[in-house]
RNA sequence: GAGACCAUAGCUCAGCUGGAUAGAGCAUCAGAUUGCGGAUCUGAGGGUCGGAGGUUCGAAUCCUCUUGGUCUCGCCA
């Protein structure tokens, strides 16, 4: 919406500008052109264009060019509403707010919650495979970033128009989870997560560190665990059925964490289903010459077309390896659901092997291998240093979520909210959640990250609770306004009573959200929403301090101010759900 | 050893295709409440953008070199 008033100016400067040149000889070809900007300070306008760039060919200066071009701009027909500045080297413009909050009312009203959408992927089917977690643990902190990022990633196509499928793939087989299955069979004693009453991932996890343990005491623990693969491999009854009890454990487990963190897939892969699938497209590309066979009998591929080093792709015993199930799970997954792309979010420590994979699958003569993508994402840290799992620092999900709903439940009884809330466990979750996902979003993915858990939680400063805190003002402002609001039923909105400098800065805000999820679509970034949504927080905290709404001077400047917060509440409102902060009423 | 990524205030992070005096939050200090939720708001101090060159009218941003850090280079996943 700003989008297009710029564009307008835009190319009417740029017409300007080629006459100019052309007056002062300047031949066709070597014509320059000027972009858009937006000034350091609002009160020098909102829309910039720097003329340093022509003073060679005009043969002026900056300055006297500004002059000239807005001299002529005024007397150009059908320009846009707005005035222009000459600042220096730079010709602004001020834009009439009062025509663009006409129509971002207008927009907002009639789109709602689509409020702010775009058609940048509008007909793609876009698959988007995140979490992947193994059934011999529970959820850590790494898992919540990839959750947080996937989840995040998804919203942010869908609102750009894209068709999004969300998978998951469990790594629920190989020797890792024999180990945990070895341990359980040795020391369980039968235990069950009902007789325990721990949550089955925990359980599990539990006896895979269990393993480790007992493997520095007997040598033979790996070896015992690597048999037992062979065995479910070999399809072993006792095994298979251990495998599969455990597997249930796990997966229930895992399936509450989704449920607290508010994470869901639209289908879930197993490696144990799709680890040979692989297999058969290798010895393919074997067959065709794309690969070749070493004396041992083991497959390779030759990278160095990409400047790099060969690659194992078939053990010699002719079992199948991660990148090996991995091309048959992309394979797999463009049979079950045509994507125009796949994007793999993954810790950036993978980024060999996501190349790999991409390039193996182009040799074997995919085109859609062209529109995988891994979105890599940096590694977590916790203020007193990285998580170890050898060192016993992971930060376990389940329990990070749980302190951080006790923390912000202290708060509400210190606050003394608690009866002004429907449910305080409630909503001491979905603070915690929209703090820590606000937290971990913030932060461009690719960058590895501090975790600073009471700083997530708290409720000054640039956080998610600080965020939450603004829509609940708003709301209960609304209620207070619901009593009132008959009285203004007829009364027009008038976008020209809001034109105090806060207003004019809102507004230009909420028309430029549409750029801002376009922009995060693009990037594949959630942090440009995260940096959007505290700005137009922050401005709004601001000028709701400073101005009475419901007591405004006149009705008509009531009625203004209220529509204005209104328009702020819904973009806030659809802004939260790409980013995974819960909205509330009330908190 | 080779490659990739990163380096901005005491700490955690922004900084759009190169543009106006490099911005937030936390922490520190100083203020604001006969007000729609003070879980708020206002202000101050705090910087050689790791370093050195280069390109450019103009560089935190682009190029080269350099220093420091992280990750990767498994018949592990």
């Amino acid at each position: 919406m700003l989008e297009q008033v710029r564009e307008q100016w835009l190319d009417l400067v740029n017409d300007q500008l080629k006459e100019m040149q052309m007056e002062a000889g300047t031949g066709l070809d070597s014509i320059i052109k000027v972009g858009a900007q937006v000034p350091p300070k609002p009160e020098m306008g909102d829309i910039a264009f720097p003329l340093f760039a022509l003073s060679k060919s005009l043969r002026k200066a900056p300055a006297a060019i500004a002059s000239e071009l807005m001299s002529r701009l005024e007397k150009t027909d059908g320009r846009p509403d707005g005035q222009l500045l000459v600042a220096g080297p730079y010709l602004n413009v001020k834009i009439d707010t009062s025509s663009l909050a006409q129509s971002v009312y207008e927009s907002i009203s009639e789109r709602k919650d689509a409020y702010g959408q775009t058609d940048l992927y509008s007909g793609r089917k876009m698959m988007v495979e995140f979490s992947c977690p193994n059934t011999n643990k529970p959820l850590h902190l790494g898992h919540v970033r990839n959750d947080s990022i996937g989840s995040s990633i998804s919203e942010i196509l869908k609102a750009n128009g894209a068709q999004v499928m969300k998978v998951n793939l469990i790594n629920n087989r190989g020797v890792h989870i024999c180990k945990s299955m070895l341990a359980y069979q040795r020391f369980g004693n039968g235990e069950t997560p009902q007789s325990s009453g721990k949550k089955g991932d925990h359980l599990v996890g539990d006896y895979y560190v269990k393993f480790a343990q007992w493997e520095k005491e007997d040598p033979t623990a790996v070896e015992q665990a690597q048999k037992m693969l062979e065995k479910w491999e070999a399809g072993d009854e006792d095994t298979v059925q251990l495998w599969k009890k455990m597997n249930d454990w796990t997966l229930q487990g895992l399936e509450e964490s989704y449920r607290t963190m508010h994470i869901s897939f639209d289908k879930y892969y197993y490696e144990s289903d799709t680890y040979k699938l692989g297999k058969d497209k290798i010895l393919q590309g074997l067959a065709d010459g794309i690969f070749y066979k070493e004396e041992d009998g083991s497959v390779w591929a030759d990278l160095s077309d990409i400047k790099l080093d060969k690659k194992v792709l078939l053990r010699k015993d002719g079992t199948s390896l991660y990148i090996t199930q991995d091309i048959g799970t992309a394979i797999s997954r463009h049979d079950d659901w045509p994507f125009d792309s796949l994007t793999y979010v993954v810790a950036s420590e993978q980024k060999y092997h996501f190349q790999v994979l991409f390039h193996l699958l182009e040799k074997l003569g995919f085109d859609w291998a062209k529109e995988l993508h891994h979105l890599a994402y940096g590694m977590v840290f916790l203020p007193d240093g990285k998580m170890k799992s050898r060192e016993g620092t992971v930060v376990d999900a389940d329990d990070l979520v749980a302190n951080l709903a006790s923390l912000a439940r202290q708060e509400i009884i210190e606050k003394q909210r608690e009866d002004a809330l429907d449910d305080i466990d409630e909503t001491a979750s979905s603070i915690a959640l929209g703090a820590m996902n606000y937290y971990l979003l913030q932060v461009d993915p690719l960058r590895d990250m501090v975790f600073n858990p009471s700083e997530s939680i708290s409720f000054n400063g640039n956080t998610g609770p600080y965020l939450q805190y603004m829509g609940a003002r708003i709301c209960s402002m609304m209620r207070k306004y619901d009593e009132v609001k008959a009285q203004y039923a007829d009364i027009p909105f008038d976008a020209s009573l809001l034109d105090i400098s806060a207003e004019r800065e809102l507004i230009k805000s909420l028309a430029r959200y549409p750029e801002v999820v376009r922009k995060a679509g693009a990037d594949f970034n959630p942090s440009v929403i995260c940096a959007y949504l505290y700005d137009v927080s922050k401005v709004f905290s601001s000028y709701y301090h400073d101005n009475q709404v419901l007591k405004a001077e006149t009705p008509q400047l009531v009625k203004a101010r209220v529509e204005l917060c209104s328009m702020v509440l819904q973009v806030l409102r659809n802004a939260f759900t790409l980013v995974g902060i819960p909205f509330l009423e009330k908190m």
